[in-house]
DNA sequence: AGCGATTAGTGTACTTGATACACTATAGCA
DNA sequence: TGCTATAGTGTATCAAGTACACTAATCGCT
């Protein structure tokens, strides 16, 4: 490895993005891991990312892991921490920016990238065995989650283009590991006026149709409170 | 400067901590600044910090550059974003992991570390011409401050040992930039159960004597609201 | 000693938002 | 046609936030 000198002082760090990759399963929270096909930690579950390339930020890193990794580029993105303890890799000092994604299942085409074996969904509560510091990782990343759906509409992003009420119901529910009333849900999500009713609904299930939705707009706001 | 190759990939980067140190001062929001003495941006005011050491975490760096900077280990601090522009300093590909302090002014001592020409505070929006990047990273402190008082108590961390109702409710007021009712601040505050009343009064100044206070524990709580 | 200036300290009524709660409606399938 | 599963809807209560004004204590000055 190299070595560079700055101001006197010696570096030799490596630069990477990690990417914890949410998605909403049988109202499950999913994470996208990938199983390492070489060393270190080879055959063992890690979060998918690479190498921050010469020319790029580390948000187009992150960008081009989600596209590589997921096979999809329109999703919600944010950097969530960078962890740089000295010893978190073998190979020497690198340090990774990790950035967290939320993405609807139905878009997500999970692939497995050239250094992994294999790639799969597993439930937050339900993680292998994980390489480096992974594991600390996806627990600041679900913590962030949880906050931040507290006051942001964000994880609507986990949400396909037309759902139902009970869609983002269910995505609450599964979040917050709690039931919710649903006229009280229903109230206060209508009360925002940021969805749109279509035309259409969702039938073919043995069951009364449900009224299809869409969001008037795909930007974000902050709530001073959200339920 | 050095190259490392690692998985195929070219890496040429430094790594730096930029610390945002606010305080309050005469019920503004202040930030700490340096003048730089070397190129590049000699002579122009910028974001105190530093390259993180070999065996050091970014957390490590920073706390370290907090203490060079501005004479103090105990306060709030907490890392804000990694910015990694692949231009962002002429000199190379250097990475910084921003973190922002808050710190009470009576425990502030401003020293200009070696490579500065001078240091001091400047309020947040009466800011000097900033050297890189700092300027966004400033803007960026500001606007995470403003969102993390409206639901933890970590602005607490600007006050003095001891400090009456009135004190906290100025600098709410000073970063809110709105005044607030003096009875359900007070309300609220008390509520919380966060605080014990001192035996102590601050007499000398020609009015009523105001009660003192101090936290019950040093600890942060979220809230689901603050005011 | 008294007065003026300055900030400390205190309670209630109203408004707004959150919570608790149960029944009818519709489609698919047997 | 009736059984099952989920969709869809309103009201009453409770908790929290907001609006609002006067008296109290000390210091310094005359």
């Amino acid at each position: 490895m190299g070595t560079k000198r700055m101001n006197g002082k010696r570096q030799d760090f490596s630069l990477t993005v990690d990417m914890v990759i949410f998605t909403v399963v049988d109202d499950t929270l999913n994470v996208l891991l990938v199983k390492r096909k070489y060393e270190p930690f080879a055959g063992i579950w890690a979060l998918p990312g690479g190498f921050v390339e010469e020319d790029e930020t580390p948000r187009e890193a992150a960008e081009r892991e989600l596209l590589e990794e997921a096979g999809l580029s329109a999703s919600y993105l944010e950097q969530l921490y960078t962890f740089g303890e000295p010893r978190r890799d073998p190979r020497g000092r690198v340090v990774s920016v990790a950035h967290f994604a939320l993405v609807p299942a139905s878009q997500l085409k999970i692939r497995a990238g050239d250094d992994a074996a294999d790639a799969r969904l597993f439930p937050v509560h339900n993680l292998p065995k994980l390489a480096f510091d992974h594991k600390d990782i996806i627990a600041y990343a679900v913590t962030r989650v949880g906050n931040k759906i507290q006051y942001t509409n964000v994880v609507w992003s986990l949400l396909p283009p037309a759902f139902t009420l009970s869609d983002i119901q269910a995505i609450y529910e599964s979040i917050w590991g709690k039931k919710v009333d649903k006229r009280n849900f229903r109230k206060k999500l209508l009360s925002l006026g940021l969805l749109k009713p279509l035309s259409r609904e969702r039938t073919g299930l043995r069951q009364r149709p449900a009224k299809l939705y869409a969001f008037k707009t795909k930007q974000f706001v902050e709530l001073r409170r959200f339920f």
